[in-house]
DNA sequence: ACCTGAACACCGTTCAAGT
DNA sequence: ACCTGAACACCGTTCAAGT
C-alpha cells in the first residue's frame, strides 16, 4: 500500500476507460428503475452514483432514451438466452420446451422487473430509432415460434398458422408478466409464480392440441 | 351575438366552478398522455392548456399521482361500463358473454390507450395510497368471474377454482392490450383486433371448456 | 373558495473549456 | 478521447398574498 493511494490515477473505482462507463451507466441505470421505477430514472442521479459529473454520459450516450435503449437491449438478450437455457433444461420433448419457454418468460420478469419494464417501454420501441432493440425482440419472437412448429411437427399441437399462436402465447405470458410487474397481483413468491405459469401454459395448450 | 363577446366573464371557457375546472384537469391530462405519453404528462402542461396557473391544480389534487389516480379511476369505470355493456349485447348465452367481456378489454385498451396506460401504473396502484382506483379495478375483476362462473353453472366450462380461470383470462387479453398499445405490434385496425381477440379467447376457451 | 407569483430544488441538454 | 462547469429552459411543490 502507499502506491494507489491516489485514487485518481490508475484503474481505482473513479476512473473508466474503455467504455467501462458505459456499463457503469447502465447497471445505475437499472438499479435506480429497481429503486424508484420508470420516472425515477434520472440522468443525473445515474451520473451521480458512477461518481462522474452529469454532462459525462453524454460521451457515450445521445440522450436519456439511448441510455434506456441499451438497457432494454442487454435485457432482451438475457431473456432470449435464459429461455433457450430453459429450453435445453426441459430435454427432447417439444411440448414440454415449448412450455419452458413461456414459464421461463414469466419467471425472466418476475426475477428481473426493472430489465422487463424497460423492455417494452413504447419510447424505445420505434425500431427505425432503435433498430438493435427491435431485433433483440425479433430473436425472442423467433425462439417462441420455433418451439411451436416443432411441437406441430411432432403432432402434438394441431397445424395452424404458426404466427398465430405464437401470439396467442406470447399474450398469454406476456400479460402475466406485465401483471406482475406492475404489482396488479397479490405478491407471491417464486414457486408460486412458476406454478400458475406453468398451469396457464398448460390449459393454453389444451386448447390448441392436436384433436 | 354581440352578449358574450368578453371570454373572462359568465361560463365562458376559461373560467371555472364547482369542480369543472377538476374535470378539465383530468381531460386535458388524458389528452396529454394520448399525444406524449405517459412521461410527457406534466402538471404545468396540463395547466396551461385549461388556462390556469400551475399551481391552481394543487387546489384540487394533493399532487401530480392524484391526477392520474383520477384518471386511472375514471378509465376503470369506463371499462367496467362497458364490459358490461358488450356483454348484454351478446345476449343470454353465458359463453359469448364470456368472449365479449374478454373482446371488449382489448377493445377498450385499443381505443382508449391513454386510459388503459394510466389505469395500471404501479405509482397509482397501492391500495393504501389510492383505494378507489383498487376498487374500480376489483369490480371489473369481478364482471369476468362472474362469467366464468355463469359459464361453468351451465357446464360450458368445466368445474375449476374460478379464480385461476380468471387469471387466465385475465391475463390473455390483458397481454393482448399491452402489445398493442405499447406499440410492440404492428399496426392494425379496430376489426382485425376484434377478430384477434375473438379467435384468442376461443383458444382459451376449448382449452378449459368442460369435457 | 379559488387563483396568482415568486421561490426552491430538481430535471435534460448544450457548449466552451480543460487534461 | 474523455471529463468538467456554467448556462438554459424546463419540472413538481410550497407558500404568502390577493379577490
Amino acid at each position: 500500500m502507499g502506491k494507489d493511494d491516489d485514487g485518481k490515477h490508475g484503474t481505482g473505482r473513479d476512473s473508466y476507460h474503455h467504455g467501462d462507463l458505459r456499463r457503469a451507466l447502465i447497471h445505475a441505470g437499472l438499479q435506480l428503475v429497481a429503486e424508484r421505477g420508470i420516472e425515477g430514472l434520472t440522468i443525473r442521479e445515474v451520473a451521480r452514483r458512477v461518481g462522474v459529473t452529469h454532462t459525462a454520459p453524454y460521451r457515450h450516450f445521445d440522450d436519456k432514451m439511448a441510455i434506456v435503449a441499451a438497457m432494454a437491449r442487454d435485457g432482451l438478450d438475457m431473456l432470449n438466452a435464459q429461455m433457450e437455457e430453459a429450453m435445453d433444461a426441459a430435454g427432447e420433448d417439444p411440448l414440454q420446451r415449448y412450455q419452458a419457454s413461456g414459464v421461463s418468460y414469466v419467471m425472466f420478469a418476475y426475477r428481473h422487473p426493472a430489465y422487463f419494464r424497460v423492455m417494452f417501454l413504447p419510447a424505445v420501441s420505434d425500431r427505425e430509432v432503435y433498430p438493435e432493440v427491435a431485433t433483440a425482440k425479433e430473436a425472442g419472437y423467433t425462439v417462441l415460434r420455433e418451439a411451436i412448429v416443432a411441437c406441430m411437427d411432432a403432432g402434438v399441437l394441431r397445424r395452424a398458422d404458426p404466427a398465430e399462436l405464437t401470439m396467442l402465447s406470447w399474450s398469454l405470458v406476456h400479460g402475466l408478466a406485465c401483471l406482475y410487474v406492475d404489482g396488479q397481483l397479490e405478491d407471491a413468491d417464486e414457486a408460486a409464480v412458476r406454478e400458475r405459469a406453468r398451469r396457464m401454459t398448460f390449459h393454453l395448450w389444451r386448447g390448441t392440441r392436436n384433436a
